[in-house]
DNA sequence: GTCTATAAACTGATAGAC
DNA sequence: GTCTATCAGTTTATAGAC
């Protein structure tokens, strides 16, 4: 992008569409001609602001993935900072969905929508986008997953590494098919769920994942 | 497809391509081109033996559903048949598990590579995928959750709910992404683990999950 | 059933006027 | 910074010869 400090109109109305557009459909769904078509702009400017389409798909996830990581650094911070900073397993999770929460509450955008874009950067081809978050998060995420390590206690590394990407799993999956899985919900049982509800249901299920055996 | 019942070695050829291409690059990423030069079939039989690429997806999808669907049905008329049958949380998981793996066994194709195809089919705009999937296998998956949620105790319906997602998105999630994971495992801890070594940390993680506080 | 050739419709990207 | 017009490359799908 040309000034990231600064972005125009232009540049948000982009960035904003592009979200939409590549949630809902995938990244290479999703023309230039129908995300500047939605953000009522000209199909030129794309290619002037951003460069590229994968430039614009990395600038779509910096956007969200800045102040995520920043809100977690900070609430680790703050936490090392205590003498008496508590980080066990259940702490370290909440850090995670609260900085989330956070981050798309400020940004206006709807949680569900980042974590499809997570979902579909690990399911689509598109390595450069793998490229770009480790290289640019990597070390938010190594800080994290360390201190994760460290409150689950005794177990084999690989017994520990392997039950971080099943809780992964559970969080990433439910949470970037929230609105179809909760269609189902209502269909088949008639009841509701909010986003709190479930999150307030997945930290305890992934906390039991991510222990080794009482 | 003209003759499903006989495939020819035509059909074969596309649909092992088909399932390799797509697993690894996605559906709109992999072009008929690419597939019918792997299998090193013309172009245009493609069309002529299914229709559409459309159709082509779906038939990638029943080669492998067909028969992991009759396997989960026979081991549960199996037990069902038993005076004795016993049908606790981590017997149903055994069961979808080992139809699993007897499947791809038997069509000599990687485990791995079903599960991606499986997540790209809820990560992608393929809406008439889901649709087929439901409209021809919906009545085993609703026999199987049914079995599952009473054998999970009590607790609200939706909370049994959501935990059974929870649990599927941790095995989607970590199987589908199998490879890719256990690289990161060989790098950072210089260990290994068999997908059976997986399968084996992955169910009582599932059991506890979807089974209510004790 | 298999092939070639091609239609018809997209795509990302850019040159150049304003 | 924005626009039009267009290039060059791709895609799926099909018509028609063999």
């Amino acid at each position: 992008m040309k000034n990231p400090d600064n972005p125009s109109e232009t540049v948000e109305k982009i960035l904003h569409a592009a979200t939409v557009l590549f949630s809902e459909r995938g990244f290479p769904e999703t023309s230039l001609r129908t995300i500047t078509g939605l953000a009522d702009v000209n199909l030129a400017s794309v290619n002037y602001h951003f460069g590229s389409k994968k430039e614009l798909i990395q600038a779509v996830f910096a956007r969200f993935m800045n102040p995520f990581s920043q809100g977690i650094d900070r609430r680790l911070d703050e936490i090392a900072e205590r003498e008496d900073g508590e980080l066990d397993t259940e702490a370290l999770l909440r850090i995670v969905f609260s900085s989330l929460l956070e981050m798309t509450d400020s940004l206006n955008e709807d949680p569900q929508r980042f974590m499809r874009l997570c979902a579909l950067a690990y399911s689509q081809a598109q390595e450069h986008l793998r490229h770009f978050i480790v290289a640019n998060y990597g070390e938010t995420y190594r800080r994290f997953i360390t201190l994760l390590r460290n409150s689950v206690g005794d177990g084999t590394d690989a017994e520990a590494f392997w039950r971080s990407y099943f809780s992964m799993g559970a969080a990433v999956f439910t949470l970037s098919a929230y609105e179809p899985i909760l269609s189902i919900l209502r269909a088949d049982f008639g009841q509701d769920s909010t986003m709190d509800e479930v999150i307030a249901l997945l930290i305890p299920a992934m906390v039991r994942i991510l222990k080794a055996k009482p």
